[in-house]
DNA sequence: TATTGTTATACTCTATAACTATA
DNA sequence: TATAGTTATAGAGTATAACAATA
């Protein structure tokens, strides 16, 4: 019977919550061959006509490094199309087939979240993503 | 001057929360050459003398596949010992050497909760705490 | 000079399969 | 049969360095 020197560690917490969330986001989004990244990225472009990279990469706080080969993912499953902006950059979009292929990304990824909320008090919601949000933009 | 679609996903706050949480985390390590996860198996260890791997497994939740090369690397540095329980079961404790490191470990742990804490009202700290661990213990 | 996108590479955490030795 | 520990391997996210092309 081992004692538990972590339980009220806030930031274990979020850790183990965090991970938990996220396999599970994972696995529905295993039916759409999809992974976590991916579907954020769909649903910014989604959201946003035209983004560079270099936009996504600042909006998520990614690597430039890791979003290329993303969008080259995305781009060869025919899902996001780009159009040159200047020399240097593109804008991306979704294609045809984009279009239909993030709703069902939306349908997902929002019951995910509604399956999390679910598991709060309806009252302490707000509090709660606002002090996930003080954690991550404060630091 | 894109739009965030993400901004009330309480997942996607849950997520960037905990990843710059672990990086700062990391960081602070850092100058005792351990990771996150090495120091959260050592803390454990400190507060259960002779508990076996996958007793650590178990409280963890971990894959045992991943804590054998983890327990051998704190062990190969002289942190931890390992004593015969019966034939197939080990109990883990701290070497001399290893006490001392732990109390600057659980230093620098402690100082990064204490961080995470302070960004938030005194008000919604145990809230908050309690949210985090009612969303990872439900899944 | 600074920015955009890219390639190569590596680290950390997590996960599964398969195996041994022991209970 | 089940459990403890191990090895090998892989996937996912993140990170840095270096580079070409363009602004």
């Amino acid at each position: 019977m081992p004692v538990d020197p972590l339980k009220d560690y806030p930031g274990y917490a979020l850790r183990r919550a965090s991970v938990a969330a996220m396999a599970e986001l994972a696995r529905k989004l295993a039916v759409l061959d999809l992974r976590p990244t991916e579907a954020t990225v769909l649903v910014v472009i989604a959201a946003n006509v035209k983004i560079t990279q270099s936009e996504l990469v600042k909006m998520l706080d990614m690597a430039s490094a890791n979003m290329a080969p993303l969008v080259s993912r995305l781009e060869a499953r025919g899902l996001i199309e780009r159009e040159p902006v200047d020399g240097r950059s593109q804008g991306l979009s979704l294609s045809t087939a984009g279009h239909g292929f993030v709703a069902r990304v939306k349908k997902i990824i929002d019951a995910h979240e509604d399956g999390l909320l679910a598991k709060l008090p309806a009252s302490q919601r707000g509090a709660f993503v606002a002090a996930l949000r003080a954690l991550w933009s404060e630091s």
